[in-house]
DNA sequence: CCCTCATACATAGACAGACTACATATAGAC
DNA sequence: GTCTATATGTAGTCTGTCTATGTATGAGGG
């Protein structure tokens, strides 16, 4: 999946990862994929846009460190950042709700 | 809901209120209101355009007709807009399950 | 009779989100 | 010395949905 997918709720995954751990960048994509099943994969030009604007917004907290000698940009959820989260979680309660109640249920035939 | 939110899912929800009765646009956004509690309402800017792809696309059949003096187009699925509403509702299932995974699974600590 | 609201369809243009493709750099394995 | 994994990043594009607008009829109130 994740071709063309996260469609809309790319922060809310972003930040759900970031919740309890930080996280960088690359560790952030791996961390997607161990937690979905490797059905999310995200792309670096996905995900890296995306953290700049979460830290623009506040959300979380970038700090930089050099492990094995390559440059890391580790990434700390905020407490607005907690805050959002847990609005997108309910946002995705009432959306993914909406769509299954249309798409599941109703006037079901087999 | 619904400012900025179908969100990729749009032909699925179209396919699904169709299945099982043909409707007209107008008809197909009251349906969507009334089957997701009013969490989905749709702009026409949305429904009209979305239904003349779907048609294209040789999902749906249109015809049209005169009820009460105004013109209405009313929409059939087909057999193939079937099989795709099918493929929609695992597509479904898999994006949803793996959203869901990562956004309410995990390190959760209320 | 006129105005407004509900019904009904439709297009043009704007906008946002996520993607593809590309660019850079180090470490370790072969 | 070349390839793969690690690691971050930008530019440009593309698709999908929204906003704004336009048309037209019927019913009901004033």
């Amino acid at each position: 999946m994740a071709q063309d997918s996260v469609k809309g709720h790319l922060d809310g995954l972003l930040l759900a990862v970031l919740d309890g751990a930080p996280l960088h960048g690359y560790g952030i994509i791996e961390a997607l994929q161990r937690r979905s099943g490797q059905a999310i994969d995200l792309p670096t030009g996905t995900v890296y846009p995306a953290l700049r604007r979460l830290e623009r917004a506040g959300w979380i907290d970038g700090d930089w460190s050099v492990v094995n000698g390559r440059r890391r940009r580790t990434y700390t959820l905020t407490r607005s950042g907690r805050k959002a989260l847990g609005e997108e979680r309910s946002e995705w309660i009432r959306f993914s709700g909406a769509i299954g109640s249309v798409l599941g249920g109703g006037t079901w035939q087999t």
